[in-house]
RNA sequence: GGCGGAGUAGCUCAGCUGGUUAGAGCAGCGGAAUCAUAAUCCGCGUGUCGGGGGUUCAAGUCCCUCCUCCGCUACCA
């Protein structure tokens, strides 16, 4: 038993987020904290919404409101989707809480103190009409290379070219569409990134079994030399650049970038969960140093977890727990193209929970997971996968087994029997996947996991077929008695492997027998694990657990989600 | 443009440091069984391993080159 400490990426919270988002980091993340629990270590499994920046203050705009107030019913309606899909964050805060105020403003002090930020001069365009500094992407134009009308201010969508807004031709605020755009001078707070970078490379040379992926991003950064990044931002929501409840001169209205501020809401929110023992997960010298951090997020946030959040920690030389595993994931695409929210494709997380429960979805994107590479969404795979593997393979074998039981045994785990030559081979097969589908957990290679946990799925079917306890029932009672009495254990045994992917249903299988059935992860071998259930003792065969999804619903999905 | 990832059966993907006839699930075809949600189980895979060139006794696996998709490229988050 250890400690684990669990964080997903946090959702921006200018809307409800789509499937790709949930299986990109809150998805995995709940998966291996709930598997962590049932092996018995101590979890604290960590989330929020990332509430600052541009796109939060013009969301609260489009929708008339303040942004205070927008954030706060964004938080809800995310926070909700989540409890929805199950995601068992033991806390999910908000990065604009108190706990991050302060926390923010102290590092941004003792990053200060030791000589890592300074301030800066520059010139950033402003728009008159809009009231204030545009981000470079908000300023549009013709671009300079091709001639494309509407190419952003940081690159051209057309020809693909890193801009500079200042070269663009006739430029105009993307917000507003106002021609009036003009240069200021604006002058921000930078931390020293280039200062840091020995610090930074120590640091990621010291993880050596991160991940591909993930090592050639974080020293891609380091190879081309750390620079300097503004940590301030001309804003007027965030958190207010000031020490100790006094606002920096200057910097009345300017608030920390959200960038600078995100991450660091990943121990605000440990804060909100615990505030007398967070330092246990997050200060080294108050236990964390037996704390394993592990991450989750989509292959965009790498650098940021990597390298620029690093940054933060190391350059406070104060001892705060940094990240000892990271799992990024590729994207999940809408049929190959991108999910949007404004062109209406694709799903997003509560309609998801309207028209199929949290456990279908759960299933299909983690056994489908986007590890290796980006990976197609698809209605038809989401409905092959829920009826295949969920109602016929899985969904059937618990109500064959429980119905066979029921009429045949009245409603008991029934006693008499021994273990033969099929309860072997069935053993033996548990005691070879068992194993491999737990290691690939404790790796986090989830497509490989669910493979394996469909292979004993399929392994139930496979020796029911084999025992034909209907066909012994007429000539051996003993005999069917055993074959349903293991049947049975291996519902129960089943439940358990399944709960972190599926935990819904994973709570109604264990339910047959009874309200206390141990959570613990099956230890041991499949011959003690499978005589768990005492003879005699009563169950109750469940409903049936999945639905099969029609071909009409889907044709009515297809229309009503933009599949192509 | 630069860096990184990916391109394997109709679909979604495995294939570790090069080594027997390239695998799994789904879909398809044939059979068995009838406890069960017409659900299950068994059997069936001749694929230019993106194209081309090279190294090697031997390459999906290494090298070169080209093509396509994706991410990052530090002011979207």
């Amino acid at each position: 038993m250890s400690r684990v400490l669990v964080t997903s990426a946090l959702p921006y919270i200018n809307g409800i987020k789509h499937l790709g988002n949930l299986v990109g980091s809150m998805l995995p993340a709940d998966v291996y904290a709930r598997f962590m629990r049932a092996r018995g270590h101590e979890v604290a499994f960590v989330c929020a919404t990332d509430e600052h920046g541009t796109p939060a203050e013009l969301a609260a705009a489009a929708a008339g409101q303040e942004v205070a107030a927008y954030c706060a019913e964004q938080h809800e309606v995310q926070r909700a989707a989540c409890e929805g899909f199950g995601l068992s964050f033991d806390v999910f805060g908000r990065s604009s809480s108190a706990q991050n105020r302060a926390l923010t403003q102290h590092f941004a002090k003792t990053l200060e103190e030791n000589g890592y930020i300074e301030e800066r001069s520059e010139r950033q365009v402003y728009s008159p009409q809009d009231g204030r500094f545009l981000p470079d992407r908000y300023v549009e134009g013709t671009c300079p290379n091709c001639g494309f009308e509407r190419a952003r201010g940081d690159q051209c969508d057309n020809c693909g070219k890193l801009l500079d807004p200042v070269d663009l031709i006739d430029p105009y605020s993307a917000i507003s569409g106002s021609k009036d755009v003009e240069l200021r001078e604006t002058k921000h707070l930078y931390l020293l990134q280039s200062k840091l970078e020995p610090e930074v490379r120590a640091w990621v040379d010291a993880h050596p079994d991160w991940p591909q992926l993930t090592r050639s991003i974080a020293y891609k950064w380091l190879d081309e030399g750390l620079r300097d990044r503004a940590i301030t931002r001309d804003l007027s929501w965030g958190i207010p650049v000031a020490y100790d409840g006094a606002v920096r001169e200057g910097f009345e209205d300017k608030v920390f970038y959200v960038w600078f501020d995100a991450p660091i809401a990943y121990i605000a929110a440990t804060q909100e969960l615990d505030p007398e023992g967070w330092e246990r997960w997050w200060r080294t010298d108050q236990g964390a140093d037996e704390t394993r951090y592990v991450q989750f997020m989509g292959k965009d946030n790498v650098a940021f977890h990597t390298v620029s959040f690093p940054a933060t920690l190391l350059g406070s030389q104060e001892p705060w727990k940094t990240v000892d595993t990271l799992k990024s994931l590729n994207w999940l695409t809408w049929y190959g193209g991108k999910f949007s929210t404004s062109q209406n494709r694709g799903v997003f997380m509560d309609q998801a929970l309207e028209i199929m429960p949290a456990d279908a979805w759960r299933w299909y994107l983690m056994a489908n997971a986007p590890e290796s590479d980006d990976t197609a969404f698809t209605l038809e795979a989401f409905q092959a996968a829920v009826n295949k593997d969920l109602a016929d393979v899985l969904g059937n074998l618990v109500n064959r087994v429980t119905r066979f039981a029921s009429s045949r045994f009245d409603g008991v785990v029934p006693e008499g029997g021994q273990a033969g030559d099929t309860e072997e081979a069935l053993f033996a097969e548990i005691d070879k996947r068992l194993p491999a589908y737990t290691e690939h957990l404790e790796r986090m290679e989830f497509r490989k996991a669910f493979a394996e946990l469909r292979a004993i799925w399929a392994a139930g079917n496979e020796y029911l077929q084999a025992a034909a306890p209907w066909t012994a029932f007429k000539e051996d009672k003993a005999r069917a008695a055993a074959s349903v009495r293991t049947g049975l254990n291996l519902i129960r045994l089943i439940a358990e492997l399944s709960a972190p992917v599926i935990p819904f249903t994973a709570a109604a299988m264990l339910k047959i027998f009874g309200p206390d059935a141990d959570q613990a992860w099956p230890e041991g071998r499949a011959r003690d694990l499978l005589d768990r259930l005492e003879p005699g003792r009563a169950f109750e065969a469940p409903a049936v657990l999945f639905r099969k999804i029609e071909d009409d619903q889907l044709a009515e999905w297809a229309e009503r989600f933009g599949a192509p």
